[in-house]
DNA sequence: CGGTCTCTTGACGGAGTTCAAAGCTAGTGG
DNA sequence: CCACTAGCTTTGAACTCCGTCAAGAGACCG
């Protein structure tokens, strides 16, 4: 038991609910901490997404990689925040997802029959990953309206201001194919806003 | 007690997760029955969203409203589907988006200290909402991948597949709105797709 | 019948894409 | 330690999709 290793998550969760000590026992056995390397795959495209992913530290991305080589980028997931293809892992159908390292990044992650029961177990999960996806279905809200609203060049003052740690790491093309743009359109657009 | 007005909540809960008496009692208790006509507003801007909407029947239409007058659809909410600013809901802070009928509509709502109170005394509604939520974000998911990979017109051929009892009812403006486009260019879409 | 709102059509402009070529890095192997 | 490759970024020119502005045509409603 790495318990040090989970203490992220377990604050994490305590943010928005409470745990006893078995709740936070079980924590650490459904949870298997592990270390990725930048570019490491963890789930390809025809596979079933087999983990939820907790970020501890780095980076992720979950993108779709589509039948003429381009990646489309869903989203970047810093610290913090959780990475999986809901849709594949909740129906155990094969994923049309990727999920990558941006950076050198250590996780935790959980397994679909575990987190069935660890929410069937102890119900405090069940309001815990409600309130969670319930953020995160705002957060997503926010993104659609900036998308509809604001041109690429806003959106990319936008980035900046919410992952400034990812400008320096990630490369152009990535951050092109969250924005929704294409690379070369992005290297003008920075050329642009630099000059001024 | 309008019991028969709660049947198509009941039936869509016990499609993910069982109800007892009490459970299906509680219900009728707390979501209210309201029947809205085309056009009628149920959330401000500005105010705080009071309600969770389940759409019985007709249609809803989430969206917000910006200073230059234009509106941005979020989401067109069928029946079956629920309607809410979530972020305005769940932290009670004042809603910049607004609901509204886009035909005649049929809906159960449910206040937030009901919501609360119902979720602490039957977690079965704790697991209810978790797979909601789960399912709203997996299709969030997809549609963020349609608007990255697909240009206006798959868009709209898309939107026609998906919604079609929509297309006689809702104005041509609103789903230009919806797929992020002019109204203008809509009609001009629509032009060339029917000469072929 | 007049007014307002939505839809259509045209001409023009601009944001963003495409394709191609060249310059940069960074990793790799000898 | 250097040479080589492969991928990333930059830049240019032509092109397209889509937006803007303006005007007219229908539809609905008092």
């Amino acid at each position: 038991m790495v318990r040090h290793k989970h203490q992220g998550l377990i604050d994490n969760i305590t943010r928005y609910v409470d745990l006893n000590d078995i709740e936070k026992e079980e924590i650490c056995k459904v949870f298997q901490y592990v270390k990725v390397n930048n570019g490491e795959i963890m789930s390809h495209p025809g596979n079933i997404c087999k983990y939820q992913h907790f970020v501890l530290n780095g980076c992720l991305k979950l993108f779709y990689s589509a039948i003429d080589g381009r990646d489309h980028i869903l989203h970047f997931l810093p610290e913090q925040w959780w990475a999986s293809d809901l849709y594949s892992y909740f129906n155990q159908y094969p994923s049309e997802m990727m999920i990558q390292a941006v950076i050198d990044t250590e996780i935790l992650q959980i397994e679909k029959k575990n987190f069935d029961k660890l929410l069937k177990e102890f119900p405090v999960f069940e309001s815990f990953f409600r309130i969670i996806y319930q953020n995160a279905l705002c957060a997503q809200h926010k993104k659609t309206i900036e998308t509809l609203m604001l041109s690429a060049r806003e959106r990319y003052l936008n980035f900046m201001e919410s992952f400034p740690m990812l400008i320096q790491h990630v490369p152009l093309k990535d951050i092109a194919s969250y924005l929704g743009i294409t690379p070369e359109y992005l290297s003008r657009l920075r050329n642009q806003i630099v000059k001024k």
